[in-house]
DNA sequence: GACATCCACTTGCATTTTACAAGTACTCTA
DNA sequence: TAGAGTACTTGTAAAATGCAAGTGGATGTC
């Protein structure tokens, strides 16, 4: 098996969303580094669904490997990294929105501001280029 | 711990969407539910990323705990019984098409038709009022 | 009305993945 | 140069998954 055979269990594009953030943390990190403006690996950690540091730095590594997000030194500090989406992990972001649109519609106990879902039903692509602008200026 | 506590990590929506459908399996369901008409136990058996009998029966129950999915009895065959989408399941669609998307543009071996992203970029809600017909009209 | 078949599972068990706790190597800070 | 901080790695128990086989209630066939 070389480095750039995936060996997914098919070409469908939903498998390969699947398998890229198809777990229970991945969309997490990515939800992080999207909206959150997190960029260490204490910072991932510290998140409230407490992710343990083992998982963490595979799905790093993971996502690192698929293109999604890289990892560089920190200027300010050269015993700390920051990862941060590359344009493949940015272009997750419509999805994000929409999963959670959907989050915020149908669960009850949801922390979505209600502005978010007004402005989702308003004109969902100002939303997401809001979040986009957002999102650059993060990065 | 009672029937509607979910006891959920947190109440973010992005946690939300990965408890709900964030493993290997459940968004494959979906997606044969809503995009390819598949309506029995044995038709999801035979998708081509070939999930296992009792995997599917777990799915397939959580679905229905979580109100993504109902299962009824066909009646065309009283042995037989029919799994549907909910109008919750069927609100995950803009989130479907968005990830279809995204794999289609970033997934080199996609199955994905050229046409898709023409349309998705061309027309999006217009791409997704499609599917919803389609889907209308399947169930 | 017995008998095989179909369908939707369930069960058992080996393998893989995940969770939790502890430890390590490198860097910066005083 | 000692101590703290950062990003991990390691060990191990628990849980989830994959695979093969079995079960029980219709249904169809003679």
């Amino acid at each position: 098996m070389t480095k750039n055979s995936k060996d997914l269990r098919s070409n469908c594009p939903i498998n390969f969303a699947v398998e890229t953030f198809g777990d229970k943390w991945t969309l997490l990190v990515i939800r992080d580094l999207m909206f959150k403006g997190k960029r260490h690996y204490s910072d991932f950690l510290a998140s409230d669904e407490k992710i343990s540091t083992n998982i963490l730095a595979d799905r790093l590594q993971k996502l690192d490997d698929n293109g999604v997000i890289t990892k560089s030194t920190d200027p300010d500090n050269a015993s700390k990294f920051i990862y941060s989406l590359t344009e493949k992990g940015q272009a997750l972001l419509p999805a994000m929105v929409e999963m959670t649109a959907w989050s915020a519609s149908y669960d009850s106990l949801t922390n979505t501001p209600t502005e978010f879902l007004n402005t989702y039903n308003e004109n969902k692509e100002a939303l997401i280029e809001m979040f986009k602008a957002q999102m650059t200026r993060i990065l």
